[in-house]
DNA sequence: AAGTTGTCAAACATTAAAGTCAAACAATTA
DNA sequence: TAATTGTTTGACTTTAATGTTTGACAACTT
C-alpha cells in the first residue's frame, strides 16, 4: 500500500482541475488531455483512476449537485431572525458564486444533456418550513407581498446571475475587471434593500 | 439560378434547427448529425450550406449577439416615459426569454470557448443615454437610490435568470411545468414592484 | 537486495464525429 | 429534349478524442 496518499492526491487532483474548468472557467467542453494537461498528469491517469470520461463528469455532477444543495443545508436552523437568516445565505452564496460562477448553468447544461440526478429527502420539509418563516415575515411586514417561491426566484436571481453572465454583462456594459468586482460587492446591500421593507 | 428560394429555405431551416438546439432545449453540444436529424436532412448538407460545423456556429453566434443587442435598440427611442420604457422593455425581453431561454447562456458558454465578437458603435450612447435617464427617475423618486450599472443587472437578473435556469429551479423547488408557467407569467409585475418605488 | 505494490507514461487501438467526393436527381432554360 | 445548374445522397477519408495495454520506475517490505 505504498504511495497511498499520492494515489488520492492525484485522483483529487484530477476532479479539482476538472472542476475548475467547468466551475471557474466555464469550458463546459474540456477534454481529457485539456483537464490532464492542466492539471500536469498524463491524459491516461484520468482512465486509470474514473475508467472513462463520462464517469469523471458524473463525479464532478453529482459532487456539484451535492455542493449546490448544501448551501441550503442549515440555512433554516440557526435561531437568527428570518432576516439575518436570509443575509448569512447572501453571504454563502456569493462567496460560492465568486469561488464557481458556472456551478449553476453548468448543472442545468448537464441537465439538458439527458444527466439526471436523485431528488434529497429533506427538501419537501426545507421548502415547507421556508413557506412557513415568509409567510410569517409578510404578516409583519418586513417583505413585499409575494409567493415564497417568487421571493426566492428573485433572491436567487439576483445573486447569481451576475456572475454566471459575468462575460456577457461585462461586454455589453463595457465594465472592466477591476470595475466589475467593485460592482459585484456591492450587490449584497442592493439585494437586501430590494428584499425587505424594513 | 434554379430553385433559389428552395436553397435558401434548406440553408434557413439548418441554423433554425441549429438555433432551436442551442437556445431552445440548450442542448449547446448537439452534433452536426444530432441537428441533421431535427432538421430531418442529410447530415452533409451541413457541409454543403456551412462549409463546416465551425462555420454553422459562428453564424448561430452572430445571429444571437445581435438578437441580443436588437432587443436594446431603439428601448430608448420612444417617446414614453422612463417607467412604460422599462415595462416595454420587460414585456419583450420575456417574450424572448420564452422563445429562447439559453440565448444568453449560450454566448456565454462560447465566449468561455475563446469566441469573440466585435463591439457595436452606438454602444456608448445608449449607456450614456441610458444614465442620464435613470439620473433623472432617481432624483423624482421614483426608483430606488442606486447606480444605473446596478439597475440594469437588477432587471436583467430578475428577468433573464428564471428562465435560463429553470431545469434546476425547477427541480430543486419542485415545482411541475404548469405551475411553473404560472409563475413566471406572474413575473412582469413582481419585477416592476421592485424596480419602482412609485 | 529481491520481491511486491502503487504510480505513471508512451505506444497502440478504437470509436465517433467531421469533412470530402462523385454520382444521382431535380429543376430550369435554350 | 438536351444541356446546364443547383441540390441531395451514400460511400469514403480524415481527424481528433477516448480508451487499453504494457512496461518502466519509485517506494516500501522483508
Amino acid at each position: 500500500m505504498a504511495k497511498k496518499e499520492k494515489d488520492i492526491e492525484t485522483e483529487l487532483l484530477i476532479k479539482k482541475t476538472a472542476k475548475k474548468l467547468f466551475f471557474v472557467d466555464g469550458k463546459f467542453n474540456a477534454t481529457t488531455q485539456e483537464i490532464a494537461d492542466e492539471a500536469g498528469v498524463n491524459r491516461t491517469l484520468i482512465n486509470y483512476y474514473f475508467r472513462s470520461r463520462e464517469n469523471l463528469l458524473n463525479q464532478v455532477f453529482e459532487d456539484a449537485v451535492i455542493r449546490e444543495e448544501d448551501l441550503r443545508q442549515g440555512f433554516l436552523e440557526s435561531d437568527l431572525s428570518f432576516k439575518e437568516k436570509i443575509e448569512s445565505y447572501i453571504d454563502h452564496a456569493i462567496t460560492k458564486a465568486i469561488n464557481y460562477p458556472y456551478l449553476e448553468t453548468y448543472i442545468v447544461s448537464r441537465l439538458n444533456d439527458g444527466c439526471f440526478y436523485k431528488q434529497e429527502e429533506e427538501k419537501e420539509d426545507f421548502l415547507n418550513r421556508f413557506i412557513q418563516e415568509f409567510e410569517k415575515e409578510v404578516k409583519s411586514g418586513n417583505v413585499q407581498e409575494t409567493s415564497p417561491i417568487q421571493f426566492m426566484l428573485n433572491l436567487t436571481s439576483l445573486i447569481s446571475f451576475p456572475f454566471a453572465l459575468r462575460p456577457l454583462l461585462q461586454k455589453k456594459m463595457n465594465i472592466s475587471d477591476e470595475e466589475y468586482v467593485q460592482i459585484i460587492s456591492a450587490r449584497k446591500d442592493i439585494i437586501m434593500k430590494i428584499l425587505f421593507k424594513k
